[in-house]
DNA sequence: TAAATAAGATACAAAATGCACCTTATGAGC
DNA sequence: GCTCATAAGGTGCATTTTGTATCTTATTTA
């Protein structure tokens, strides 16, 4: 009989627990319908994590680490104008969401509440957190190279493009429209950084 | 021997899981400890909820009616400029978030996404956003009252204040400082709103 | 090809679940 | 006051889940 192994095993494992979750909430997963959705033995589970919580940090952050070290922001082209850098940004943004589900994002951010000191991930997340800042300082270097004003901003008001995507998809659920998206960036982000 | 009942009884049930959940992750709430720390027998649980994520998010809807009941709103006095007011409204809803603790506004947003057709809150829900419609309103009225420019802004824009602190406190779990609110304020509200 | 490693199976006591059924305190009605 | 309906609390039981220990076996690697 063949016997998965390592990565390949794991992520069998997070893909049958994301199947289950799909039909229960995940505060009601056990070890057990985990262990035969997955058709392997709870020892194997219980060899990796303590708790159904452990296993869910470890999904969640290994959903966000495809995630994170996506080359999304590789893509961005300059279009010649501030404005257009930020439509192309929000539109690559929530594509992200789209494709891997607002209710992951949301998760990721819960699990990471939970986690008295979120130690796992720490690395993770500091190293997205960069990602995002470059895109930004990237496209704001390219307006200034242009002659647009720009204005002066404290490091954190920096990542409001991403904060407005992620506060629009978690607590508003209706899909999010390609004209909600030119309207973040004329009445929010045009006021705001030029 | 007494008996607690109705409300009396719902509350301390409340408070023994929440008191639970400070110790384990809610994702490994069992009835039975419930049962225990509230000093009952299980079969008053099971007769409310069938699972324990029902219970949460009865939960965190009573949490959040407590919230959004509240009469956070009605303190808000006239300061006599638009950055004034802004800065008082985002030092009262950040003041809301400090006193029911950011981990409780992030399992409201949590449950309600799990929840397929979120029906338990649905008009609580509502209630509370045309409570912070109306407070926004209130503000750019009296701006407006006072010879102030303000924008012409669509809707899901207005929420933006409120979006900005939900956002810092669920992202960041650094304590939020006046500093901070303040910056908001001038970066980011004035700039979009006049 | 042998040894190390990790997957998978089995067993078992303890805990948790989901019900059914029973007892009893309490509030509402007369 | 007293009675009765209601809901709280208790008990018992079959089933599921947990946590752990122990053993077998497939697969890698040296």
């Amino acid at each position: 009989m063949e016997r998965r192994r390592g990565d390949e095993l794991l992520e069998s494992l997070f893909d049958a627990t994301f199947q289950l979750m799909k039909e229960t909430p995940h505060t009601n997963l056990t070890f057990q319908q985990i262990a035969e959705a997955a058709k392997t033995s709870r020892t194997v589970l219980y060899r990796r994590w303590p708790t159904t919580f452990d296993l869910l940090q470890d999904i969640y952050t290994y959903k966000a680490r495809k995630l994170f070290e996506g080359e999304y922001f590789d893509e961005l082209k300059d279009t010649g104008s501030l404005r257009g850098d930020f439509i192309q940004l929000l539109t690559v943004y929530q594509g992200v969401y789209d494709e891997i589900g607002a209710d992951v994002m949301n998760n990721y951010f819960y699990i990471r509440m939970q986690d008295p000191d979120h130690s796992r991930e720490t690395a993770l997340h500091t190293a997205s957190l960069e990602k995002h800042q470059q895109a930004i300082a990237h496209i704001l270097k390219n307006a200034k190279a242009r002659g647009e004003k720009i204005k002066k901003l404290s490091k954190v008001t920096l990542m409001l493009p991403f904060d407005l995507i992620r506060m629009e998809n978690m607590a508003r659920q209706a899909n999010i429209s390609k004209k909600r998206l030119i309207a973040m960036v004329d009445e929010v982000l045009l006021p705001v950084f030029s």
